[in-house]
DNA sequence: CTTTTCAGAATTGTATACAATTATACCAGA
DNA sequence: TCTGGTATAATTGTATACAATTCTGAAAAG
């Protein structure tokens, strides 16, 4: 068998992850592993260790008919926000305080990415960058705990996302709001950058509750 | 083969974390999966699966010489306690507004068990109660996602939790608090509860980091 | 004595065979 | 027509065999 840096079972858990949270899947979908394996030509195994992950996440549920797809309801997002409004400031605050001049580097370019993208009306590569810049502070906040615990929430807010940023006014205002927090980022001011997510994460949550029927 | 309502997989997922999360093991160890299959007398499957689970939550990591134990080290502690200051009290508040009077029976239950055995001396029973009391507040709380970022964190206190309530008047003071917690739930008070809570998480954050050396 | 190369040993990744339970559909009887 | 039971099919859970890479140590060359 052929070297691959990425397991099959690392491919398989972030296509599903991402098809179900696009919501290629409407929720009360059941699949079964054998569905996956003639669809993915891959064995079981793979395919199960992906599903596990899935259900840990509670993106999906096993039962005895196969794997039922529960995706993101109005409800989750809401309360997902409720989350994020309380700790998102902190990963930026954090990261304020001990980022390097290498990872300002990567953070800004995600941000001038995302200004590229605005004006050509292209929501997938907004939507791309917008979650990117979010995740890199994640990151640079140094909290691990904070990472793994933003990381879902903010995964499972992706579907929504799209819609929003297809908003060509909400984008915008998304891209500035976006600068306004780098820019405290790279002035190290703490109090700064969270004070500005947490503005920006209850834009984002309003214009998305407002957006979305379901 | 014989029908098991839970998993070999899933008890060998418990398991391992509970072991790992006390401390069994030090950061730093290494296992391999077959030094488990012969130690815990099954086959490779369900301990993957339970590697993978626990390598989904940064308790372990996969290597290419075998699994490395990470567990929790003092600065993961501070990281948590930042979290749960932030969210746990918002638990709370949940569950003042919707919980019924069955979930409330539930939750006087476990106090009342604590209540129990503080007097007596049994940190290990202390600290069964006083975990499962946060628990139920999670699930009282209606918001799975909040469930689903606070439940890692409070397993990774575990076991400087057992440190803690091993100091008899700290259990004492832990087993008030949670009493004035669950006399705001009960009287179905969100300010209240809230409030209190985080004042619970910052006391037991005082006491924990104080009494930890690592 | 040090360094490099190569063989084998150890480890994880993947596929598949088998076990056991559960769902389903059909048939018989009331 | 409805109800109950039984056999078959479908599904997940588990074990094991195999593939491929990586680590380790010893031997040979300098």
């Amino acid at each position: 068998m052929e070297h691959r840096t990425v397991s099959l079972a690392e491919q398989v858990f972030e296509r599903l992850e991402n098809e179900i949270l696009s919501g290629k899947f409407p929720r009360g979908t059941v699949l079964t592993e054998m569905n996956l394996v003639t669809e993915l030509g891959v064995s079981r195994t793979p395919i199960r260790e992906a599903i596990h992950r899935l259900e840990q996440e509670h993106v999906i549920e096993t039962t005895t008919k196969g794997i039922l797809i529960l995706g993101v309801t109005k409800k989750d997002l809401r309360d997902i926000f409720e989350i994020r409004l309380r700790i998102e400031g902190l990963a930026s605050a954090e990261a304020a305080k001990r980022i390097t001049d290498e990872e300002l580097a990567e953070l800004r370019e995600s941000l001038e990415l995302q200004e590229f993208y605005v004006p050509k009306n292209d929501p997938e590569h907004v939507r791309g960058m917008d979650s990117l810049f979010h995740r890199l502070i994640y990151r640079f906040s140094g909290n691990t705990a904070l990472c793994d615990a933003l990381l879902p929430l903010h995964k499972k807010v992706m579907k929504y996302r799209l819609a929003s940023v297809s908003n060509h006014s909400r984008a915008s205002s998304s891209a500035k709001e976006h600068r306004m927090i780098y820019e405290a980022i790279a002035a190290h001011d703490p109090a700064a950058a969270e004070a500005r997510t947490v503005e920006h994460i209850k834009n984002a949550m309003e214009h998305i509750l407002k957006e979305t029927n379901e």
